[in-house]
DNA sequence: TATTGTTATACTCTATAACTATA
DNA sequence: TATAGTTATAGAGTATAACAATA
């Protein structure tokens, strides 16, 4: 019970943080998060995200316009567009999450280890894998 | 840990969906259950819901609007401005806390009397009492 | 001078609706 | 017809800066 009350709006907290500390929003640095795991069409980002799709242009468009992420044209189906990181994309990414990592704010009373162990569920919570299409 | 992963984004999600179901914000929401103490001073309220004092100012704006709050002048000080539920807001304010507490989703595991005690943490996370100003 | 609250401005997120180009 | 993505539009949250009234 303790360690929910310390634990919960940590995670939302520390995100928006260290999505802040590089120059982003909450929202671009999930959109980053949950593509260190590959490429996503923008439909299957925007259900992720759990958002209309029209949010996601905006959203990739802002992280494109920065170079962080490029879109690129599915080979088989012409109307999707998967979106990946660039280099540069994948080293905020890493950033953010390294920044995670070392974020221990009301967290201190934990080990190491199931710290870690907590930062992969929050993460899974709040990124789950995006669908890429082929 | 599994309680935690199950709470995690629980309430944040219940609370806002809980607010929606009175066509409110979850910064809306919150203002009112802030308010549910007592009355509290713009600036005060801005401190609780940690934004800035200029926000404050379109949210309370729109809750005046329709009704749920409205602004009076501080005694002592005259700069001040106090903010307090009016009984339709009162009455929207404990529509939310009753959805709250009977919205199971992902705690039905959680016996009702830990539930409860969990939403009372919660809530106080949530929503730090602000400060009234006479 | 400092503080309270407001206004003006700008950016982002959000959803809805209408559009295109594909399928 | 249905789907993927975009555009246009509108409302809400957010921060910064400038301002009036008061302390």
């Amino acid at each position: 019970m303790e360690l929910l009350s310390v634990s919960l709006g940590v995670y939302y907290g520390d995100f928006t943080i260290a999505a802040a500390s590089e120059n982003l929003t909450a929202s671009q640095g999930r959109a980053l998060t949950a593509l260190r795991r590959g490429p996503a069409a923008m439909r299957a980002l925007a259900d992720t995200m759990t958002c209309d799709a029209s949010n996601m242009t905006g959203i990739i468009d802002r992280l494109e316009k920065r170079g962080l992420v490029r879109r690129e044209a599915g080979a088989s189906d012409r109307r999707v567009k998967n979106v990946i990181l660039t280099p540069e994309g994948e080293r905020v990414a890493d950033a953010i999450r390294a920044k995670m990592h070392t974020t221990h704010d009301g967290l201190d009373r934990l080990g190491a280890e199931d710290r870690c162990a907590l930062y992969a569920l929050l993460e899974r919570v709040f990124t789950t894998a995006p669908t890429p299409t082929p």
